[in-house]
DNA sequence: ATATTAAAAGACAAAAAGGTCTTTTAATAT
DNA sequence: ATATTAAAAGACCTTTTTGTCTTTTAATAT
């Protein structure tokens, strides 16, 4: 459904916001990478890109890091998907049609989209904060 | 959602349902490629996955072609999807878990579970021949 | 039987996604 | 000021997906 990426940059974010929020300080790359299980180097140029989108924020050099403001937690999941996968991720016909609407649907178009914007009322209605709460509370878990 | 290849295999098999259910007629690949257009080689290739699973029935030759049995209407969107994306499509975790359930759900579980479903229901519920019945009414398209 | 036809099969190639490694930049502790 | 640290940037590689082209197989019309 996502795209690795997709789901590398999920997990990191929340991984972040909990950690950050927690101790109020910065974390690192690595540990970053070795508590969610995604490959290390690969990881931080998801989270350059999201760096760059102030999805969120790093400081260079000792004692650096990435961190996330309590603002940020308010960054909906569809956010997060939109910088990753482009701005138009489910929003397209199901069977790749570049136009395909009420007016003129797909043969799946009446079945498929009321899934399609239930998911991106998922998305939307999804924030980074309610997330990490729940990892914090300790009913969700990150790997495995 | 789906991949090109789904959509293109979804594309062609509604196609030749109808077209060959009404005409009692086999519809070659040519035909099928730039009716739906989709890549011709490529379709083929698509086309001959489905045809081992006996998605859809082929003959070579002179007035040789494609064409499905009214027994093979009833196919599910599922099967046409399995066939080509694998048996465990929309079946894994939203953040690629290898395992995550209600007993140790991934932090986006709960909100996507029911949507994950409902895709898994709509494809189990949609059979081809329904679909193919609405592109002959001409309430639906496969271009464009 | 044979020529013709059309799908099946297989070899390749391009593009995108996923991933690794090295170098550069910039923050900061000393 | 300088050494150290950690993210940013960029080069490169691998795998998967998507797509093309050629050859082979098999059905059938003649």
């Amino acid at each position: 459904m996502f795209s690795k990426t997709c789901e590398y940059a999920i997990r990191a974010i929340i991984y972040i916001y909990n950690k950050s929020n927690l101790c109020d300080c910065k974390v690192g790359i690595k540990e970053i990478a070795t508590e969610i299980q995604s490959p290390e180097h690969f990881t931080a140029k998801i989270l350059q890109v999201l760096s760059r989108q102030e999805i969120v924020s790093s400081v260079k050099g000792p004692n650096g890091g990435f961190y996330m403001s309590s603002a940020q937690g308010q960054i909906k999941l569809l956010d997060i998907v939109r910088a990753i996968d482009g701005p138009r991720v489910f929003m397209g016909c199901a069977l790749g049609l570049s136009q395909c609407d009420e007016s003129r649907p797909c043969p799946i178009h009446t079945e498929y989209k009321p899934i399609r914007d239930k998911m991106l009322t998922m998305l939307t209605n999804t924030n980074v904060e309610s997330l990490a709460t729940k990892l914090e509370e300790g009913s969700v878990f990150l790997v495995k």
